[in-house]
Formats: structure tokens, C-alpha cells, sequence
DNA sequence: TATTAGCACTCTTTTCAGTGGAGTGCTAAC
DNA sequence: GTTAGCACTCCACTGAAAAGAGTGCTAATA
């Protein structure tokens, strides 16, 4: 059997229709409301096709019709092969030029979900070619050692290291010269041995002090990979949707939200239903990735910062999610960070 | 009517069984498993004198009792009480010398959760008597200056300024050395005008940018004091009590635990229901400043790091939560953070 | 031939009465 | 003062019946 673009009509009023009132869609509604002028009956016949061929489910004899999630895929599809040319109205999502790409990511996410209504999460960028940026030791205290460390998207880290044996502040003053001097503009993987080695002969004496900061310097940047910086947001919007409001289904969700390791399953996978933008994904129910939104679909988007600095925006509603909304808004918001970061 | 000692037998004996199961206790459930040797009948007519009192409550006619809050607070108070002059043992939970505050907080948070099975939120600590530890500028870019700020405490506060004129690196140098000499040691209080327009004046050229600078140091400082620092945890751990579970009940709790702003209630009033140790704080059921938690109770307790920086913990649960484990885990966890903090 | 009206049928949801169980309050006996 | 016994109350659960929503099929219609 064939789609006809009547039947692709008929599926696409049914799924609007569920996606705005999450109730079974019955025959007589869509033939009242829909401009098709078709009696019920008729669209009876037809839902009756569309069951047959997978689009839709009953979910008891006598219930109106549901999308499946082949339903889903073929309308969001649908809605981005004809949003994909159209140029986006600006939204009211404002980038504001922020020092903190930490706090700016926070931030979003807020927004994100007060705008939507959903559940967002963002990941923060990782650093696998993030260039150092600047180096700064200083003396705290006795044998105490702040340094501070700056990557490109003026991300910065902090932290403490305690000295076995004293340092001047002359001797901290030429150690940020040297460091700086060597090591700036440099990614983490290109800090290797052989320069390390370099670094320990010209800095004489230090050369503990240097193991010690490099030590810091790496884990630092690395830190940012290995515990993967997840911001979420809004994680009760899913209590608006009764359809995930039980108990058993929300509490699996919100403790995935909560223990934020449980959602790196979401930004590895890169090779999952693409959709034509290879920004945009669009999981419904069990494509996804993680077992507690197996009744959620979860949209994500990639952004980049400058040259190195990656990560992923994600949105969780119910299947009936506005996917046109946001798609394009992540659309909107991804190509604004873009535009913000790489002028 | 007076309380007497066959009375507290039979309220405690009637609260800690509500405690374990959650369901209305009944007469013969007590005479059973209580130590008294009475009958169920001896203890019905106790049990109507207890409700009389308003110590207990009947939800239905043919139902057991349950605590009223009433009965809660004479629990708990008679817990307090005995735990007073015991001597803690010591808990599994460990504080490691960390050396951001932050860190160790939220881990302690999320430490606190698992152990306890309840909801836990900690506010950072507030720096009204913090006193400044080290200041750092750096040049990162072209008119672009990194501020670092070390408080007591060893938190740290970075932020960037744009200056509307470069500045060379030895006048960088020159104002890091005016800045610390003058004001490390020095809390945000004595930090006055005086004191800004004699930096102004010995900065020579470069008024404009003390002027900038003092005012990041400032609110990077006070930035703490505004939007305080809450985290939280273990928030899902409200599922595991069915008396919290219900959509509407968990909704508004999850909602007040992720906007942490609406938690600032329990932090501010230090007036209200006292326990006899100042340090810990029981509120149950209408006793609670915040109105989401009407069903819950909360156990807070109030920490001190060094000199000015203080802050509280927080645990929220059903009413029936172990308030004996609870008290005696937050006592130990305050006075080892206490102890490692004031060596 | 495609569409439509009509009707029997199915399945869920709601309502309601009936039943069993848990627990009480009261009275009388110990 | 304590206890045994019993009538009573109320909730939770069950199954039956009624109501409602929506379908599938058939026969009539344009």
C-alpha cells in the first residue's frame, strides 16, 4: 500500500491533533476538523490503512488512534525537510556575550526550559583541541601554589598544589614566563613528553615544581572530558505531561536527570537516525539511547565554540513534543552560539 | 491530662512502629511487640487519651493512629534529648581535605543523599566576614584583564574585565603588588571609599582601571551573598516514600529542590522552633517556612568554616524519617567540618 | 467506484451495591 | 486498674451494570 497524499494529510491532522490534547484521536474528530470535507466513516477506512501500514496504533479496540514511533519519524521528517529552507525568525533567545562559558551554559539551559516547557540539558564543551590559552602561578601561602589556567572560550580552571619545598616569587615570576612562553597556543595532546622534558632542563631547579604543575595543568583541562560537565534544566516540566507524570516513569526520568552520568549515553552516539541536518537529531521512544526515555523523545543539537570546543544541546518532552518548535529553536540557538563565538 | 511515663511508652512505641512501616499503627500491634505486657484493650483506652491530647491522630474511624505533628516534635525533642550528652560515634562519612569549598560541598551533598535516603541541599557559605586571601590580575588578551580572588576558605572567584586602554605588563605587576599589600586580610566591609580613593591615588595613571577592578573584586565576592549557592541532592530519593509520591505532592517538592532560589526560606529565619543545641534545627510538617514542604520534615543544621563563613545543611523527608540517625549524622558531619576547618 | 449513513459490536470508564477485614469504643467481668 | 468480648464503623476490594466512545461492516447513494 501507498502514502497518498491523502493519506499523509489524514496522518499528519491525527498527529497534531495528539500531539495538542495527548488523548486517542477518533475518526469524527479529524473529519470535523480537518479541511478535508471527508466523512468519518471515510477516514475510518483510512485509519484503518494507516494502521495497517505502521503510522498509527490502537491502543484498545475502541479507542481513538495514536502515532506510533514510525508515525513520529515520519512527521518530524516531514516538518524539518520543510523547515530546512525557510530562514528562522529570530526568537527571543538572546546570547549575551559572557566571560563564563560555564555560567552561559547554565543559563540556557534555564532559558531553554522556561521557553519550551521540556527538560534540557547541555553538555559542556569538551576540550580535546582546546588550545591553552594563558598560565598564571602564584604564591598563595607557604609551599601553596594557585594556578589558574585559561583555554580558548576563556574557560577557566582553578586549582591549589602543595609544594614539597618553598618557591620565591621570583622564582614563581620566571616559571609563568617560561610556561607561558612554551606552552601557550598549544591543545593538551601536543603538551607530550619530549617537551615536558625540555620545560624540567630550563627550569632548573624546579623541576619538581614543574612536574607538579604540569601534573595540574593536564588534569585540569582533562577534567573537563572525563567528568563531562552536564548542566539539565526544568527537569519537573515533565510533571505538565500526564502521560510521564506516574510515579514509576517519573522518578526513572528525574533520577536520570539528577545523576547526570547516567546521560552521557546521549552525547557519545554520533551515528544514530540522522535527520538531513547533521546538527539535529531526533530520537523518539526507543531509538534513544537510554532506557528511562524509552517514553520520551529526546531532540539534541551540536554546537561549536572557536575551533576545538564542542557540545551537545538536548531537549526531553513527552513523544507529543512540539518538534517543529523546538527543532528550530535549537536551530536558532546553535547557530547563535556559532555566530557569537566565531566572529 | 498528664503525660505519663506508661504514655511516652506507648506514643514512642506508637511513632517508631509508624516510623518502620508508614501504616496507621493499631491497638493490638502494640501490645504485641512493645515491651509493656498490656493488653490491646489497656492500650486502646491510652491510645484515646493520647488522641485526646492531640499527640496522635485517627485518619478514619476504624483505623490506627498516626503521629500528629505534635507527636513528631515530642519525639524528636526526646530523641535530642538523650543523644545530647552521648558521645557520637563516628559516621562512614569522611571529609577529605578539599581545597574548593564548592566541590566538597556538593559532594558532600550527594554523599549525605545516599546515606541517608533523603533529600539533602546545602548552602554554600556566606562571606560577610570573609577576609580577602590574595588577589591576581593578569593580561590574557589585548585591554582584557583576568582577577582572580582567594578568600579564606580558599575559594576561589575569577572573572575577566575589558579595559578601555591597554595597560603594559609591568604596570600589571605594579598594581598586583599595591592591590595585595593593601588590602589582603581585610574583609569586604573594610574595603571602604577611604580606602579606594588612596588605592586611586597611588595607582598613579591607572585610576580607571582600580576603579574596575575593585568593583569585580567586590561583587565576585558579594556575588556569593546574592545569589547564594544551594546544592542539592538526592531529590528522586522522595519516590521511596509513598506518602511523598504521589504526581502533585512530588511535583511542587522537585520543583522547589531544582529552583533553588525558593529554598532560601530555610536558610534566613533563625528564630523559630529551637531545639535545645543551637546548631540543629527540626521543623515538621506546618512548622516548615516553606510551604511545598508542608508534608515533609526538615532537619538543618549550621556549619562554620574559619572565621565569617558559615552556612547550613539541609535534610528533607517524609515525617516519619529517622529523625535519630538523621540528628546524630548531621551533629558528627558539622563538628568534623568544624574540626577540619578550624585546626 | 468512491463516499457516506446507519447500526451492531467492542472495549474502557464510571458507578454502585455488597462483602470482608481491621480496628475501635464500650460494657461487664476479673 | 486491667482485660475479654462484642457490636459497630469505616475503608478497601470485588463484580455487575450502565454509560460512553469509537470502531468495522454493510448497504445505500452520488
Amino acid at each position: 500500500m501507498e502514502l497518498d497524499a491523502r493519506k499523509e494529510k489524514i496522518l499528519k491532522a491525527i498527529i497534531q491533533t495528539y500531539l495538542e490534547t495527548g488523548e486517542p484521536v477518533g475518526s469524527r474528530t479529524i473529519s470535523k476538523y480537518s479541511d478535508l470535507k471527508l466523512s468519518s466513516a471515510t477516514i475510518r477506512n483510512e485509519m484503518s490503512d494507516l494502521e495497517e501500514m505502521g503510522y498509527i496504533i490502537q491502543p484498545h479496540t475502541s479507542a481513538g488512534r495514536i502515532p506510533s514511533d514510525k508515525g513520529y519519524r515520519f512527521y518530524v521528517d516531514q516538518i524539518i525537510r520543510e523547515k530546512e529552507n525557510q530562514v528562522n525568525e529570530m526568537q527571543e533567545i538572546m546570547i549575551q556575550r559572557v566571560d563564563r562559558v560555564e555560567l552561559l551554559l547554565k543559563h540556557m539551559a534555564q532559558l531553554l526550559a522556561t521557553n519550551t516547557n521540556y527538560a534540557t540539558m547541555i553538555s559542556g564543551p569538551t576540550s580535546n583541541l582546546t588550545k591553552l590559552k594563558f598560565i598564571q602561578l602564584s604564591k598563595v601561602e607557604e609551599k601553596k601554589l594557585l594556578i589558574v589556567v585559561v583555554v580558548e572560550g576563556n574557560i577557566i580552571r582553578n586549582s591549589f598544589v602543595n609544594l614539597e619545598e618553598d618557591v620565591t616569587h621570583e622564582d614563581v615570576l620566571n616559571l609563568n614566563i617560561l610556561l607561558n612562553n612554551s606552552l601557550n597556543g598549544l591543545t593538551i595532546q601536543e603538551i607530550n613528553l619530549g617537551m615536558i622534558s625540555k620545560l624540567k632542563e630550563q627550569a632548573g631547579i624546579h623541576k619538581q615544581v614543574i612536574e607538579l604543575v604540569l601534573n595540574e595543568v593536564s588534569e585540569a583541562i582533562q577534567a573537563q572530558d572525563a567528568d563531562l560537565q552536564i548542566y539539565t534544566s526544568g527537569a519537573t516540566n515533565i510533571f505538565k505531561y500526564p502521560e510521564l507524570s506516574d510515579t514509576q516513569k517519573a522518578s526513572q526520568l528525574l533520577n536520570t536527570l539528577e545523576h547526570k552520568e547516567l546521560l552521557k549515553g546521549l552525547f557519545d552516539d554520533k551515528q544514530l537516525p540522522a535527520v538531513s541536518d547533521p546538527q539535529i537529531q531526533v530520537y523518539i521512544g526507543d531509538e534513544t539511547p537510554i532506557q528511562s526515555m524509552k517514553d520520551c523523545s529526546v531532540v539534541t543539537a551540536n554546537y561549536v565554540l572557536g575551533d576545538g570546543l564542542r557540545g551537545t544541546i538536548g531537549i526531553i518532552g513527552p513523544k507529543r513534543m512540539d518538534y517543529e518548535k523546538v527543532v528550530s529553536t535549537l536551530r536558532t540557538l546553535v547557530s547563535q552560539l556559532n555566530d557569537t563565538f566565531n566572529q
